[in-house]
DNA sequence: ATCGGATTGCAATGCAATTGCAGCGCGCCT
DNA sequence: AGGCGCGCTGCAATTGCATTGCAATCCGAT
């Protein structure tokens, strides 16, 4: 199944708890929060999904945002991505309607950074209103 | 006094806290935590802190970055700043030292938001290695 | 069948942000 | 000069999210 491929091809061993975290997270158009994530449950640990999220985001299935609402939102990744500053996309945080989304063709020229500044990750966040809020 | 015109230019009223507050932020040569800012007096009321920290923002002489730390950081802003996305510049927080730097010559292209998508904020976040510690 | 490491569920903690309330100071009005 | 009101300050307490510890459970390998 293809659910179970992409857990195997990130090396995660898959369990039913994550692939049905899978199956949901491919199911939602924005990036969502740990409790937008329980929501979707009927009943499922909370620190369980955390830890799941924590556990795709380790073998970058995933990839969060803090998008300014004080609560961690999470992303499926692209097959391609390996999360390098290359592969970040910016992210857009309505604060009308309060969803954040990815946006996965934004890249951010990284040109002339300091002198000696390595740069390892990167995050852009974008916020106003979105094409249904606006 | 240099600082009291800094206050009154923004509209807020100069009270003896402000100054100090105020002094102590153009010491300052990255952006600091409320903590960070706490430890720089000897005795002072955080929640004071806090509220003071949170007027120049709203007045626009602060402006705030999460970087990922947990904590907000807060850095003063340039005079002739508005805080509009094109005045926005980057942020970078070194992994190591755990300092958060103002890149203020580093702005970020804003051209070829999805359709009907309004901009209002933005914030970018660069991680990795500063100069002193790469 | 058994063993051991990984996974899950539940309880509890840590920490930053935020709010409520009381006291205080300072300017304004009479 | 006295009194009023408003904004500022300090202290106590609460909220909410992230995170950890521990016990129970599951699953694959021997």
């Amino acid at each position: 199944m293809k659910l179970e491929e992409a857990l195997l091809a990130r090396n995660i061993t898959p369990t039913a708890m994550r692939l049905l975290v899978l199956d949901e997270l491919s199911k939602m158009k924005t990036a969502v929060s740990l409790n937008d994530l329980e929501a979707a449950f009927d009943r499922a640990d909370k620190v369980t999904l955390y830890r799941t999220l924590k556990t795709f985001q380790k073998h970058k299935l995933v990839h969060s945002v803090e998008d300014g609402t004080g609560s961690v939102k999470y992303a499926l990744c692209q097959e391609s991505c390996e999360c390098r500053p290359e592969d970040v996309h910016a992210h857009f945080h309505c604060t009308r309607c309060n969803e954040t989304f990815c946006l996965q063709d934004y890249h951010v020229p990284i040109d002339s950074l300091p002198r000696k500044f390595v740069l390892h990750e990167m995050s852009v966040v974008l916020r106003g209103l979105c094409d249904h809020c606006s």
